[in-house]
DNA sequence: CGGTAAGCGGACTAGCCAGTCCGCTTAGGG
DNA sequence: CCCTAAGCGGACTGGCTAGTCCGCTTACCG
């Protein structure tokens, strides 16, 4: 089952539209007011996505997708503590300009977009944790709840996670 | 000019309330919460405060001027780096059970109160520089912004910020 | 103890929001 | 080219919000 040309049309332009919005604007932008900047009648919102929420999750799985793909690259790094420190510096600027990424990602918790990021997280950070660079005592969970901070200050969070 | 005594009592007890409704909930609790969990009606919330916007900074300035209190206090413990790294976890530990610190501090940008913390907390930072305890590259700006994240990792955060 | 103004609180308004529904439009297969 | 169902969007609902207003209550002064 296929949809109709201008019908993709619109729900891709939507989904790009909400991404941009959510980012700006974080979480709380009407749906009105997405619906007017992708050029659609907020009912076509709805018929694409029951409910606002599974829109933002929609646009969420997007984003965490990308930050898996970033975290699954950053393992093929030559050096360890390199390739985690890339990835905790590029994940840093992503959520410096993206306010979904801090008001929301804790809504995809149970998602299978969610657990692939934390397992390929996962594997950067023991992979540093071996190489006797990362400090033992934080998880990747702790990683990723250090980045919103990190934002704006990442290199003094990085050293107060490196092991000299 | 004085206020009646049951006036003031339920201006007392609607101070408190607040408080603990934003600490719990965040800044966006509804008046009417508010009003009921204090035994008033909303109606009386509106004639102590304009709008609720005036509630919000009334508390929150409250809340600035306990830090304050406490960034006085660790400038004279007898170390500077134990009077610094003390502030910081003593804040920290508030921010983390306190909603209201997390979204609203930036509200009070310009208020008398917010200006007297800033002084404060640039005192502790300056002296703990001279000893050469704090890295130079921060501010005391900088240092409340790192307080948010360090709310749950204040030793790392800490380690990022000591020179050993 | 009685008069009065300070204080009270709930009914009311206006605006914003997510979500529904249905009559109109149009893409696209035959 | 024509027919039809897929798709559209805006009018509508219901619920929640901040803020207003006014008739009733009650603290407290003399």
């Amino acid at each position: 089952m296929t949809l109709r040309a201008d019908a993709q049309r619109n729900l891709d332009r939507l989904l790009d539209v909400a991404g941009e919005c959510f980012a700006e604007q974080g979480l709380d932008v009407s749906v009105d007011e997405i619906a007017r900047r992708a050029g659609v009648g907020h009912g076509t919102v709805f018929r694409n996505f029951p409910s606002k929420d599974d829109l933002v999750i929609a646009v969420l799985n997007e984003r965490i997708r990308e930050l898996t793909q970033l975290a699954l690259a950053a393992r093929d790094e030559p050096d360890a503590w390199e390739g985690f420190a890339g990835f905790f510096r590029h994940v840093s600027l992503l959520y410096a300009e993206n306010l979904a990424l801090i008001e929301g990602l804790e809504r995809c918790a149970g998602t299978p977009e969610k657990g692939e990021l934390g397992r390929a997280v996962e594997q950067l950070v023991q992979r540093a944790q071996r190489a006797g660079a990362l400090r033992r005592d934080v998880t990747a969970e702790d990683v990723m709840m250090l980045v919103p901070t990190a934002a704006r200050y990442p290199e003094i969070v990085l050293d107060g996670l490196h092991v000299a």
